[in-house]
DNA sequence: CAATATCCTTGATTCACTCAAGCAATAAGG
DNA sequence: CCTTATTGCTTGAGTGAATCAAGGATATTG
């Protein structure tokens, strides 16, 4: 497990309920991904694979090195989870495309990850509206 | 940066919402640490060394193995932010402390990393208590 | 068509993390 | 006491994420 992000001394109950929520949700996609023996980075980047796509545009949306893209893709590429063709358009780029298996495992990690549905779950239909706009507003 | 954990395909505005602040906050995290040349697991030992306290409860806290704490707390020893002393009632153990140029850069540390500080502050009293009780709600 | 920029890979390095082993010291049981 | 755990931490080996610097191949531009 990843070491949590904090505390910092929170100065108010809502920032250590904060932290608290943000511990817990790390801690419980972690611990999906490894239940089908991912990496959070595998189990993040396989999740982003819904359309093919190139190396460079997961690295700009995920703001990190392409190298690191590489590196996490030829993993999942020796899983059988994704596999990595030529772009006829343009030969130096890749296209990134999830194998069925690579869907599968996809699909039960969405599963497996049940936090962030369970956490909003536990809301009615008008406390989510509001948390919604509270955390809309908060994060200005 | 270390890759987001998720989105998986989110059902609800709420899970979204709730997915941006996670990635939100664990970047603003990262970076703060990184301003201070610190990694996150660094800064995250480091904010608990408040009171002098051994390896092991370190360890048990914060989810994981004790030699990863070992290695963390070389490194901070390493750069002067951290005292390893042997514990006069146990032999075995060992006491951490921050040093004063730890203490420093903890305190710079939590100056720097103004997330939920900032994002709180954006809600009124009565929205925080909201917050509050609906994230308490959610987690269950 | 030459210079430049883009897409990706490779190699070197650092750090976080885990597990398995081990050492040293304390605690427990005969 | 005195063996036998058990505890607290370290070491070593191994994996993976991440970064940076360099480079190869293809596109693009002047």
């Amino acid at each position: 497990m990843a070491l949590p992000n904090g505390p910092v001394t929170t100065s108010s109950e809502a920032e250590a309920v904060l932290f608290d929520l943000v511990d817990v949700y790390d801690r419980a996609y972690e611990a999906a991904a490894a239940e089908l023996s991912l990496s959070p980075a595998q189990a993040c980047v396989l999740g982003r694979l819904d359309e093919r796509r190139g190396m460079g545009a997961l690295a700009e949306e995920l703001g990190c090195d392409a190298s690191n893209i590489t590196q996490i893709v030829a993993r999942l590429e020796a899983l059988g989870l994704v596999t990595r063709e030529p772009n006829p358009q343009d030969r130096r780029a890749r296209l990134l495309t999830r194998t069925p298996r690579g869907d599968e495992i996809n699909h039960r990690f969405a599963t497996a990850f049940t936090f962030a549905r369970t956490a909003v779950g536990r809301l009615s239909p008008d406390e989510q509206d509001q948390l919604t706009a509270l955390l809309r507003k908060a994060l200005g």
